[in-house]
RNA sequence: GCCGGUGUGGCGGAACAGGCAGACGCCCGGGACUUAAAAUCCCGUGAUGGCAACAUCGUACCGGUUCGAUCCCGGUCACCGGCACCA
């Protein structure tokens, strides 16, 4: 019989959800197991090969722990809402339901075929009315408790998009979806107040197994800093508070600046000379888009305030204000003292204004440059801080500060508050109304979900309205408090929101009296192990522990984290057909005859396809023709091998090249497992000297299906197969290498321990277990080095003392050879591992 | 600039409680089978020298610790990812 894998995927893939093996079981008593991939977004382009390796690598997990007995909930679902399906119905006026349930069909399709072992009993989708009910209500929740809250303030606006933005949605001022202009919009906009969580959202990272870059990431972009607020008396009379991380410097201070926006400015008014001036740069600076602030504009510029003097309490010293748009209004006080000796920003701006540089710490030349002081550096010129460390210096200001009454301790984050709102139709409706006498009211309880209502058109409007703005029938309602006529909210919740709460759901997805029960979220939560994108790191991930904790607080979840281990992989990448170095060697050399060299022929294909051809490996791309699809995979190889090629790529954790040719080496091993099956069946080949071997296995590929380490587990099975291939095998031994092969490649794996007699499927037997000493060879192989050079291989019984390994190793003929003329000085014998000689040439006597 | 990560054959990558560097696979070369090709099977495959046994050199670079370093320590360089006028 030949290898068919479409049939055989087929039958198998009927035969488990007939069996309906995969169902996490309501039966609380068991040990459990979550693993979660992200869901995605049914995207109408289908699967991408980059879904499978993270979806694959679990899903061995989820496989694996469930032949050693746990309860494993390997949920999937869909993440529906979002734009693409809003544009394509505005393009092609059908509505973003249709086409986004059509792509969820074709999902579903492609998934069943590379055989994940998703409960698909607990399936769920974000756009399903009785699933965005509870996000609807979780919204309500946070608003009741404050945490939602509406605030007009400048946002990030996408031009294309025609919506806001959260801050973490913009990547480089441009939007992190479509890649158009952001600009700085005033807007009424429902915030969701993630800063009140900042502290515990960086603190609780500590206890959990997440991989450190994205410990890092999330650390960083939470941005705590713990510094001290300091008061500076003003000759207007009233007080400036700054902000700084360094109030060891304080003595270094020549001068105040605040930001263009800072709302003490407007009082000071009449007492500032020139404010025709200062209002000239107040509007220059509001024109700016914040990237043009940043980005482009590292050039100083600013005010001086004819009029104004500040008082340093650490010295008395009055210095000048300035305002500046390097000092942001969003961050601290919106106002710093310049320290220019020791901060470079502080340099550059009193450089140009001609500002004294005073210098605090000793070191560096800092009329060339600002001096960053280390922890060790010395305090000069500054009162009683003199001689002490930086380090000693900055605790001894702060509590001489707070003692002396012009300062206290204050911690800022660079966090801002979520932004919530979206000006779009395909999105969850904002379940509150607004009402003249009582305010922003939300709709009871009872009342959800609040449907999205039909509409004609989809499009966004220019002016900033959501295209439910004029759904008037649905606006118009009557205010759940007090009965009057009120309006109801109009903007939509962004694609984050049903995303932050979807693991919970899994738990218990048909619930409709609560979002999950009690029992079931209790029982199955922590999340175990959750793998996604690093591009999450700072939006989902971060929106989603904060939607948790939330929970917590409210005494719906049962842990203050979702997550206990959160990896993630690396993204697949393609082959670029321009580079030089993926031409085949015939048009390399063709190339090369033309242009005159390998160094000129590189050069040509920069000239042709620009900067782009001296990456040799690249993302995929609609452009470069090297795009792959999993469909065409599978069915030409099969999913088993498509699962052991995305799994045997390289590093999980990597950024791996999707190589064309290097994927039939997984086939070419599954068609040996075939054959090697066959020759058993025939009764063609027997022996039993593969125990160790096998033993060996088992420990090996369970220890790394458990740390993400597929790719060596395939290799410690390519490399067994090779060895029953040689040796023969039983069928006792052939059917466990088919039960540790099973979590890779289940299919063929059923289907051959079938043919052999198997009367149970494979997905439902126990993992085997493995014997520690059947692991260690009777025979160990010891290097034998002179002075730290191998010079032989002895081979010798594993439990050889070391007076025996080292009489073994003299014996040997090369090692005689090598020690001839030398004095042995020393040796070291490590038992199974190496013998080292330390020699020295024989003194003649 | 700050934070995190990574540098190993022609290629993807193994090996890190310090102990034979290059597992496994791809590519490539030779052979078997075939009228032939594909497929399959066998052999070889880090570099240099040698008919060979073998020798020397090799894990980005410089230095250190050690009997012994891809691994630990100090410094340098390059690349990737994130943040970035956050005081």
């Amino acid at each position: 019989m030949k290898y068919e894998h479409c049939s055989i995927e087929k039958k198998w893939q009927d035969a488990w959800e007939k069996a309906g093996v995969f169902h996490a079981k309501n039966d609380y008593t068991k040990p459990k197991f979550y693993a979660l991939v992200e869901f995605p977004y049914p995207s109408g382009a289908g699967l991408h090969v980059g879904h499978p390796r993270s979806y694959t690598a679990l899903d061995i997990v989820a496989r694996k722990k469930r032949m050693q007995g746990y309860n494993v909930l390997y949920p999937m679902g869909w993440d529906a809402f979002g734009l693409p399906a809003e544009n394509y119905a505005i393009k092609n006026h059908v509505h973003p339901e249709q086409i986004t349930r059509q792509n969820i069909h074709h999902f579903k399709e492609q998934l069943t075929s590379l055989g994940l072992s998703f409960d698909w009993e607990r399936e769920v989708a974000t756009i399903d009315p009785g699933y965005y009910k509870w996000t609807q209500w979780i919204f309500l929740q946070m608003f009741k408790r404050g945490l939602a809250y509406k605030a007009s303030m400048p946002v990030n606006w996408c031009t294309s998009c025609k919506c806001v933005l959260a801050n973490e949605e913009v990547v480089n001022g441009v939007c992190e979806r479509c890649g158009a202009p952001v600009v700085r919009k005033e807007k009424s906009q429902w915030m969701l107040g993630i800063t009140q969580y900042a502290g515990r959202l960086v603190d609780d990272l500590e206890e959990l197994d997440f991989i450190e870059r994205v410990k890092a990431q999330q650390t960083n972009w939470i941005g705590r800093s713990q510094g001290l607020e300091v008061d500076f008396q003003m000759s207007t009379g009233d007080t400036m508070t700054v902000y700084t991380t360094r109030g060891d410097t304080l003595y270094g201070v020549s001068y105040l600046v605040l930001s263009p926006e800072h709302p003490i400015l407007k009082e000071w008014k009449d007492k500032i000379g020139n404010w025709a001036e200062v209002e000239a740069y107040q509007q220059a600076a509001a024109r700016k888009s914040d990237f043009e602030r940043s980005e482009l504009n590292k050039d100083k510029t600013g005010v001086l305030l004819a009029g104004i003097r500040a008082v340093n309490p650490a010295n008395g010293a009055s210095v000048p204000v300035f305002i500046s748009d390097y000092v942001l209004m969003g961050y601290g006080t919106g106002a710093v003292m310049g320290v220019p000796g020791h901060d470079q920003r502080d340099w550059d701006f009193a450089t140009k204004f001609g500002l004294p540089i005073i210098q605090v710490v000793r070191g560096g030349d800092v009329t060339k440059e600002a001096y960053a002081a280390k922890e060790d550096g010395i305090m000069v010129n500054s009162g009683f801080l003199d001689g002490m460390t930086v380090k000693e210096a900055i605790p001894a200001m702060k509590e001489y500060a707070v003692k002396a009454g012009f300062g206290k301790l204050k911690t800022n984050f660079k966090l801002r508050d979520w932004v919530f709102s979206r000006q779009r139709y395909w999105g969850e409706p904002i379940p509150l109304v607004y009402c003249e006498k009582c305010g922003w009211v939300p709709v009871p309880e009872d009342q959800l979900p609040l449907r999205l209502p039909e509409v004609k058109s989809y499009e966004p409007t220019d002016n900033g309205e959501s295209p439910l703005a004029k759904c008037t029938d649905w606006i118009n309602t009557v205010c759940p408090h007090c009965g009057c006529p009120a309006r109801r909210e109009t903007d939509t919740m962004p694609q984050w929101a049903g995303s932050s709460w979807y693991f919970l759901r899994y738990c218990d997805p048909k619930n409709e009296r609560a979002l999950a029960s009690k029992e079931a979220l209790d029982y199955w939560l922590p999340v175990d192990w959750y793998n996604g994108g690093m591009e999450h790191t700072t939006l989902h991930l971060l929106y989603s522990r904060f939607w948790y904790k939330f929970l917590y607080d409210a005494g719906v979840v049962p842990t203050k984290e979702p997550y206990q281990k959160r990896t993630s992989h690396g993204m697949i990448l393609g082959l670029n057909p321009h580079s030089f170095d993926n031409l085949s060697p015939e048009e390399q050399e063709k190339l090369v005859k033309e242009q005159g060299s390998e160094a000129a022929a590189r050069a040509a294909l920069v000239e042709k396809y620009g900067e782009m051809a001296t990456h040799p490996i690249v993302k995929m791309s609609k452009s470069l023709g090297n795009v792959v699809n999993p469909d065409d995979i599978v069915e030409e190889y099969g999913a088993d091998t498509m699962r052991l090629y995305e799994m045997f790529l390289g590093d999980f954790e990597k950024t791996a090249p999707w190589d064309p040719k290097a994927i039939k080496g997984c086939r070419r091993f599954l068609e040996r497992v075939w054959n090697l099956s066959e020759k058993l069946v025939k009764g063609e080949s027997y022996s039993s000297a593969n125990e160790s071997a096998i033993h060996k296995a088992i420990k090996k590929v369970g220890e790394d299906a458990d740390n993400l380490k597929a790719n060596t587990a395939i290799a410690t099975m390519m490399g067994l197969l090779n060895q029953l291939e040689k040796n023969g095998c039983n069928q006792a031994e052939f059917q466990t290498f088919l039960t540790i092969l099973n979590p890779f490649a289940p299919h063929i794996t059923e289907e051959l321990n079938q043919q052999l007699g198997g009367r149970s499927m494979l997905a439902e037997t126990a993992w085997p277990q493995f014997d520690e000493s059947k692991t260690v060879d009777a025979l160990a192989e010891i290097a034998v080095q002179v002075n730290g050079k191998v010079r032989s291989v002895i081979t010798i019984a594993s439990d050889a003392d070391e007076e025996a390994i080292r009489s073994a190793a003299l014996a040997d003929g090369k090692i005689q050879a090598a020690l001839k003329g030398m004095q042995i000085i020393k040796s070291i014998v490590i038992k199974k591992k190496i013998v080292n000689f330390v020699v020295k040439p024989q003194e003649i006597a």
